[in-house]
DNA sequence: ACCTGAACACCGTTCAAGT
DNA sequence: ACCTGAACACCGTTCAAGT
């Protein structure tokens, strides 16, 4: 019956998936669980706070390895799967500039600066495509078919 | 007395550069105004169509010419220039991936890609910036003296 | 440890009505 | 054309109290 962390995280990350970062309040994550808006302050101390265990659940299976351009296209993969990921992932990662996994595992094999540069980049263009591709499931625009290839190349661009 | 659309702007400006994008609200905008939050709706058909006048208003000042690092420097400039401006422009920017203005002034002087690839690490990195000066303004977090310098040898990995 | 119930101070948006 | 007043369906967060 009762909750652990993990389990608002899940709840969070359904609710993400299914109505959208803006209707992804604390409300509806609760009523996601089944519980009272109240019982998440048990396990979170804020909404950001579990707006960064998310965006960490999201990135978590992304491993950099050796090679910058698999890992670029894996952590594209990653915020490309659920609803506004690359929203919440960009967001928060904002505010660990410089101590992030990803950022520091792409450090390494290539440079500090290479990295950063890099992870801007992949948060930029997929926030761009995921929002792009929402208004054009929604009407309000033209479907763009170029959009991972303009991304390949931006990447090919900063790897060179 | 009775306020124009570019009143309107202005006055949520005022309060974007104030109280910061969190607290930018409709009814924050109508009490700086004086005016009751349903007269905002005369002018506007909604809050998102006022954030991304909002965006044009912040970029309106930044000249492309024929050098793109120079735009680079001076669109980080404009956002930086006011708080959350970033955060607004990307936003706003993201929604018309494409057909920019600046995205636009930028291909002609350097290829498509480029452009593209360019003005997505601008957004990122001076997003970036701004939270991150926010967060050490507010002190939770250490100063990093190296942005700036951090953001020009991107744009030079980018240009190179 | 985990949750309820009630409250506080807010939101964006609509709509009839006023001048 | 520009605005008021009132309403609707929401927010995040706190806090005493329950099990």
């Amino acid at each position: 019956m009762a909750n652990s962390l993990d389990d608002v995280v899940s709840g969070a990350l359904r609710v993400l998936d299914q109505y959208g970062l803006e209707f992804c309040s604390m409300r509806r994550v609760a009523g996601e669980l089944g519980v009272q808006p109240s019982a998440l302050y048990h396990h979170v101390p804020d909404k950001q706070t579990l707006l960064a265990l998310m965006a960490d659940r999201i990135v978590a299976g992304v491993e950099v390895g050796s090679d910058p351009q698999k890992a670029a296209l894996a952590l594209r993969e990653a915020m490309l799967s659920i609803r506004d990921g690359a929203d919440v992932v960009a967001t928060a990662s904002a505010f660990r500039l410089g101590d992030s996994r990803i950022e520091n595992e792409l450090a390494t094999i290539t440079s500090p600066d290479v990295a950063r540069t890099l992870l801007l980049y992949v948060f930029g263009h997929t926030q761009a495509t995921q929002m792009h591709r929402q208004a054009a499931h929604v009407g309000i625009v033209a479907e763009d078919p170029d959009l991972d290839a303009s991304f390949a190349r931006g990447l090919a661009l900063i790897l060179r």
